[in-house]
DNA sequence: TCAATATATGAATAAGTATTCATATGATAA
DNA sequence: TTATCATATGAATACTTATTCATATATTGA
């Protein structure tokens, strides 16, 4: 296996590693968290959001697609915990679950040198 | 479409929203980077990098999974600019890119109360 | 050079996920 | 109540992505 070069360092390195590693549990669930933003139609959704409320009807015209495709995905989104829906009237008007959201969307693109 | 009641409100909001989506590219970017670190096996390979570097077999023992795995996995990681490979003779150790990476990681586990 | 060890990779299959289509639900106004 | 508009959803298909298996490459020591 590892015959390593660095065994001193790493081997410790290693150790803290496994005891360190969160449990399957916890891991799932950040998991589900960045899947829920990692697809181009979601994260499109996140930076409409990002504005303001914005109901279902205006979202579909902000990023496009079908009116069933962006349905499935705030359905996604929301049970992940990303953003929250309140109905008003006949239309249902969505909003950015919390602000750690838009940190992480900003802590990404700083990431990637890009100025979203 | 949109006959939605909060017209006077969400019309600006909508229009913002337009204006500012980013482009096409822009969200790839995202989407790849959050596509990288969604999946569990990758995250466990994050988790276990944050404590230090560490060569291929030593991630293996520290996460699991064939060798073989956990190498498409550190290629995905590595293509998406997550970490970093350096040769040490017959190994080869990965570390993170740079501490963004943590700082999202952790940013999302405060957003999921989880003490990570 | 040969054997042994560590890591990487192509191709196939398996698993997971998004999108579409048809239709259902919920709300309002007539 | 009925017609209409906005949104949601189940099921099927299409698509994407992960994992496995076999094997290749790279490095070191004998």
């Amino acid at each position: 296996m590892s015959g390593c070069g660095h065994e001193q360092e790493h081997a410790l390195t290693a150790r803290s590693a496994r005891e360190n590693m969160p449990g399957e549990e916890e891991v799932a669930r950040v998991s589900a968290l960045f899947k829920a933003i990692s697809e181009p139609a979601r994260l499109k959704i996140l930076f409409a959001l990002r504005q303001g409320e914005l109901c279902v009807g205006h979202i579909v015209e902000a990023v496009g697609g079908t009116q069933s495709a962006v349905s499935h995905q705030l359905r996604i989104m929301k049970a992940a915990g990303i953003v929250k829906a309140r109905r008003d009237g006949q239309n249902v008007a969505y909003s950015l679950a919390d602000s750690h959201v838009v940190a992480v969307l900003e802590l990404a693109c700083t990431h990637l040198h890009c100025k979203i």
